[in-house]
DNA sequence: TAGTATAGTTCGATAATAGGACTAATGCCG
DNA sequence: CGGCATTAGTCCTATTATCGAACTATACTA
């Protein structure tokens, strides 16, 4: 007999399913040279370019591997780091037109899979579980928008 | 305004709080010569003992990095190798007396968040966000338990 | 039995990660 | 205003994680 899973590990499984694929539509698209800790942490770069402290925080690392890790970024052209005009101790980092180019290929994958479950599902268990989900984030995401 | 984020996306932000916080957990029971990436693979392996080869699928590492996990898991003492009766190349890494010590800690937190979530969510949703899972399990996880 | 597949390890190279210390810019408060 | 704690980011350094390639030993198969 199978143990029953907590709730926390079954997310956990598919979340890591559905970041595999997706890192790996983005090999597929010619996106060889960045790397799964690289593309986590840019994922979490807002449009007109994000702090580094705080990408720091979203992808639930230290500043110094923040840093290694834009560098390695910059390095291969993804992203650049342009000075704060509110503060002059910090830097945004924005994505490059090169990253932007990406990003079609990456939404496309998100949506295959969430359509992939849904068919899955059904529309009301899918319902059900992005309202759970949602509801959840209040309490687990730091980030989570104002509700 | 905020982009609706994938329902995977929604699982990950919740599936690292949790771990994060199960991480931890162990971390002040005193076990504090533990990494995450070894407890990653340690939670694959099973009450009699589980070869290298499926601890490498189930952590999502190729073979090497499961042996040098396995490698530090073992001096510190949280795993040892057998013999496989069954088959002369393969060894069973298990765990020892040590990290079952260390279970009930990771249990207890376990469920402190299930019923933080439950409290959070009621009992329906809870329910729902359960079943929901489970049934995603059988398309994303190559381990899930045949229906 | 010869040939092939599988389990695990070793070697070597690169990436990820973080503690500590450091510089520079901010902001607060008397 | 001026001192002083705070914050953003970086550098240095050490450890861990990760994997490609090659290798050994055992198992399977035709």
């Amino acid at each position: 007999m199978t143990r029953e899973l907590p709730t926390s590990l079954l997310m956990a499984i598919a979340a890591r399913e559905a970041e595999n694929r997706i890192f790996a539509a983005m090999q597929a698209a010619g996106y060889t040279d960045i790397t799964l800790a690289q593309s986590r942490l840019a994922a979490g770069i807002d449009p007109g370019g994000t702090r580094l402290s705080v990408l720091a925080e979203r992808a639930q690392v230290a500043k110094q591997t923040a840093t290694a890790l834009v560098d390695r970024l910059e390095a291969a052209g993804y992203v650049d780091r342009v000075q704060d005009p509110s503060d002059g101790r910090a830097r945004l980092v924005r994505l490059t037109e090169r990253a932007l180019a990406g990003l079609p290929a990456v939404r496309a994958e998100e949506q295959r899979i969430e359509q992939e479950w849904e068919a899955h599902l059904g529309t009301a268990r899918m319902a059900a579980l992005r309202e759970a989900l949602t509801m959840l984030r209040t309490i687990t995401d730091p980030w989570a928008p104002a509700p």
